[in-house]
DNA sequence: GGCCGAAATTAGGCATGCCTAAATCATACA
DNA sequence: TGTATGATTTAGGCATGCCTAATTTCGGCC
């Protein structure tokens, strides 16, 4: 039962969460800002709102950036909970395709009950991953980790599967899709091709090139790594 | 594609047709004051905003009470068709009981795409009524009529069916329910028993005292009126 | 150590939507 | 035809959360 939030706040703090990476590093306010489409003041006049409240959500140093406290990051995995049960929802219950039930969750996630997160669980079978191969946090905060690489950053000729894709560009979803490029799908990245595009073998196809920014928002794992839906 | 909405905009706007009734009439600020549960002062100062809009969701005569406008009629039967989908679906799909529908379809409807919407409605097989017997009305916003009549104003001895009832009181519902009290079961109102309860036989069992307090939340049809569900 | 540019904050405003307290209006009835 | 009473509106405020413009701070570099 953490204190009551508005929409505007589940966000920031989502945010903060998302952005400070696995090492919870200090967040900018810039960084924000981009993130969430509003000006770097706005983020400022928020933050110290949040950082005064008695108890915070919010660790905030002027001008040095800002970091979940425990209940901060309690209540931003609450979020991003609902908001992956609810794409894993609409894409396996109501055909929704995958590209688009980012858009439609990112309202939700802030608008159902317990009850019917609870009920969506149950529905679903208590998955352990959104859509887009994203780790659903369970409902005690718990995290299954698991040591993703950018695709960009992994080592050429070295098997990998993919292990999750960004969810944020529609247009980029339908194209990995029509490539081939889903969570569970193996490939390997053909050496001495890291310009303008990647040369890869996704899967079993032939080689194929990939743009540097689709590229960007694929994540993968070691080839033995995934636990489950591998397909590669 | 009605005017930008926010969720205050949408539930004065219900609570205007829900309040005006079959015909229509003139809302009071305090009528929608209590349906709303906000003070007259916020009434006012909200139907102020929505009058001077243009195009408005309203007629609004100062002192004299407001209506709702064709665009303001428009939008209020589109929250209406999303509270009662949303209602069916909670129910038939995941399972809540149907006193804990309303809650949650109350701050849903305003925020479901009209893509969610359809989806619902196709998942369910695009139903006639939510789970307390309401109609819901159509995406174009038709609405079948049904001349239904509160339990309290029907006549001793003529067979009725219930043909809906409020869905804003989870303990009389759970009361109903337990009772048999549903729509589409049949009853009638024993003769000279209308003082603080009614004496009525509820489909086929023994005839058994009814609150007057419950029986307001109850609306009726003659027997042979409903199309459908029919069940007494 | 001082300067410069980028990052961040402060200052001042606006829109939404709620509140309480103080007028004012409509109207029933004496 | 007043008048009182309840309904309604006006006046003034507050919280949230966004904006632009102006100012301050940080950190790297000469
Ligand atoms: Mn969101
Ligand atoms: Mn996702
Ligand atoms: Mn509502
Ligand atoms: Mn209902």
């Amino acid at each position: 039962m953490t204190a009551k939030t508005t929409e505007a706040v589940d966000d920031y703090l989502k945010a903060i969460l998302e952005l400070s990476g696995p090492a919870a590093e200090r967040v900018t306010s810039n960084a924000l800002a981009a993130h969430l489409d509003v000006r770097p003041a706005s983020v400022t006049g928020m933050l110290q709102k949040l950082a005064e409240q008695q108890p915070s959500f919010v660790k905030y140093e002027k001008h040095y950036g800002v970091r979940l406290s425990e209940l901060g990051k309690r209540r931003a995995l609450e979020v991003q909970r609902h908001h992956r049960l609810i794409e894993r929802f609409l894409h396996d219950v109501l055909d929704f395709a995958w590209d688009e039930v980012h858009e439609e969750a990112e309202r939700l996630e802030h608008y159902i009950s317990e009850r019917l997160e609870d009920r969506i669980a149950a529905k679903l079978g208590f998955p352990e991953t959104d859509p887009h191969g994203h780790i659903i946090p369970e409902k005690d905060g718990e995290v299954a980790e698991r040591k993703e690489i950018a695709l960009s950053q992994w080592p050429c000729a070295v098997p990998a599967v993919i292990s999750s894709v960004s969810d944020r560009d529609p247009n980029a979803l339908r194209e990995m899709k029509r490539m081939g490029l889903v969570p569970g799908t193996g490939l390997i990245v053909k050496p001495g091709t890291r310009y303008a595009s990647l040369l890869v073998r996704i899967g079993a196809q032939a080689p194929t090139r990939l743009s540097r920014e689709l590229a960007s928002g694929i994540k993968v794992v070691e080839r033995r790594t995934l636990t489950g839906n591998a397909r590669g």
